[in-house]
RNA sequence: GGCGAAGUGGCCGAGUGGUCAGGCAGAGGUCUGCAAAACCUUGUACAGCGGUUCGAAUCCGCUCUUCGCCUCCA
């Protein structure tokens, strides 16, 4: 089965077909930068993280660009309120670009530790302030946007095409029931900010033909994207708030200067919820990254976004957490299991999971199947070497490399071979591997002399030192206990 | 009010018009000195009401409920 997409846009899977065999131009919004991250971007940009890999993964060459957003946009409404980087450095009693460097290398820490891959590249609103005015300009001199008073404004009727994306098209009934108040220096209210006049003291501003001021929120985007991507990108991501205002305005602004498509598929994902409510900086419900990684593995954030599609909300809670931590545990031990199995003669062919893998992936990335197949995976693998003939060499390595491939290349759950995790490295620490041995030797002959009570207390205390020590058909096994 | 998404067994969560999702939790069992793990067995779930059909959780209609967007937002 070939890749399929489900097109936002259009509002139905398609097949995935880029503008250039074998290449993917892919866009995904990116933060703003005026706080710590929190469980809403973990699943955005832990899907978009899997969706790039399995395009790699499938053999193309994938560029990704993911913004950052630097330049406050307004706390309020379209045209009013206070810039939310200027307020956060108010608060903290520092500069604006201080507060955008220091929440973007925070968000780059949180994504680490979550195994999303960095981006190719990651532009900035603030180093891409030129190519925002060029596009600008290049709208304003086709007659789709208009200067008043040194704030430049696009004029949305002079693109019938706005509202396609978000199905809002008729821009009269749309005003009734806005609690958008109605500028009158716009002459339509929906017409949106492209340039806005910088006022009395504003710390982020720039020279431009209509004064000094600071691009509007929508222009970063589509600036960006067409300059590293082209004007018609393969796939653009992002929340599925962005859809309106935010995406419907980058089309408008994108196309109305090209003449081209903008994007050829549009990838939404949904929202992380507490109790059925959309978690959110402004709701005082979200739930801070660097909290939660105190006490619950990252691996096990990521698994839990996993578990459910990209297009599905996640609702977040304890047991559901508890849960994943759990299922990814026991995907973790038939790895351990398959490394340290002694060869057997049994046989195994993992192809037929890869391709059930596959399906599901190419399905819209539908990765909670994906994972059930590692699931089965896992138990077939089990059962397998429970049994008295176990695996043989060959089916132990093809085993491995199905799980190092699928969980771990492309789903990132697990470490791959020979990259280190905090567990692993420490447990590489060749003193520490050295007295274990000595007291697992020690504890075996023990039993073999059936003394439990001397077997026992090596095992408690060990456990109580992080250390738990499993006995297995091969012998005994031992890991090193996250924290919790 | 407008636009959109969704309601699946105790919980999470896939899915197709007619044999199985899967995970977690629970129960029983195998194995084990004991643990743990693993494996086996175990749950007649598809919001409600109509309709189409030989057959619908899956298609259609209506009703109820929830959520998102319409203001910054992943």
């Amino acid at each position: 089965m070939a890749l399929q997409i489900y097109n936002s846009l259009t509002r139905k899977k398609e097949p995935f077909v880029p503008v250039h065999p074998g290449i993917v131009g892919m866009y995904v919004c990116g933060p703003t930068v005026y706080g710590h991250a929190h469980l809403g971007h973990a699943k955005s940009y832990v899907s978009f993280d899997v969706v790039a890999r399995w395009l790699r993964q499938s053999g193309f060459r994938v560029r990704y660009v993911q913004n950052i957003t630097d330049v406050g946009h307004l706390t309020d409404d379209a045209d009013e309120g206070e810039d939310k980087i200027s307020r956060q450095a108010r608060i903290e009693k520092t500069d604006p670009m201080e507060i955008a460097q220091y929440y973007t290398r925070s968000f780059y820490d949180d994504m680490d530790r979550l195994g999303v891959e960095r981006p190719n590249i990651a532009p900035t609103a603030t180093g891409h302030i030129p190519e925002q005015i060029a596009l600008i300009e290049e709208l304003l001199k086709k007659g789709h946007a208009y200067e008043v008073n040194g704030n430049v404004y696009y004029s949305v009727g002079s693109f019938p095409e706005y509202g396609k994306l978000s199905g809002r098209t008729d821009q009269e009934a749309l005003q009734s029931g806005t609690r958008v108040e109605t500028r009158s220096e716009k002459r339509h209210p929906s017409d949106f900010a492209l340039w806005k006049k910088a006022e009395e003291g504003h710390l982020m501003q720039w020279r431009s033909p209509w004064g000094m001021g600071y691009p509007g929120w929508h222009v970063e985007c589509s600036a960006m994207s067409m300059k590293y991507l082209g004007d018609t990108v393969d796939i653009h991501g992002g929340g599925m708030e962005n859809k309106f205002p935010h995406h419907e305005c980058e089309i408008a602004q994108s196309e109305a200067a090209t003449g081209k498509p903008y994007v050829r598929y549009w990838m939404h994902n949904n929202m992380v919820t507490v109790g059925g409510i959309k978690m959110g900086k402004s709701l005082k419900n979200s739930v801070n990254l660097k909290d939660l990684f105190r006490t619950t593995d990252p691996m096990v954030i990521r698994f839990f976004i996993l578990q459910s599609h990209y297009r599905s909300p996640l609702d977040f809670s304890e047991a559901t957490i508890h849960a994943s931590s759990s299922g990814l545990e026991k995907m973790r031990d038939t790895r351990k299991r398959l490394l340290q199995a002694v060869p057997g003669i049994g046989i195994f062919d993992a192809d037929e999971f890869r391709m059930k893998f596959g399906d599901a992936m190419d399905d819209d990335f539908n990765t909670p199947l994906a994972v059930s197949v590692l699931f089965e995976f896992s138990k077939t693998v089990n059962s397998a070497l429970d049994k008295p003939e176990g695996l043989s060499s060959e089916a132990l390595s093809d085993a491995v490399a199905f799980l190092d491939t699928f969980a771990g290349t492309v789903l990132g759950i697990i470490a791959p071979a020979g990259e280190p995790t905090a567990l692993t490295e420490a447990k590489s620490g060749k003193a520490l591997e050295k007295v274990v041995a000595l007291l697992l030797d020690m504890r075996s002959e023990a039993r073999r002399n059936r003394d439990f009570t001397l077997s026992d207390r090596i095992r408690n205390e060990l456990l109580e030192a992080g250390i738990e020590v499993q006995d297995t058909r091969d012998g005994a096994s031992w890991s090193l206990k996250a924290e919790s």
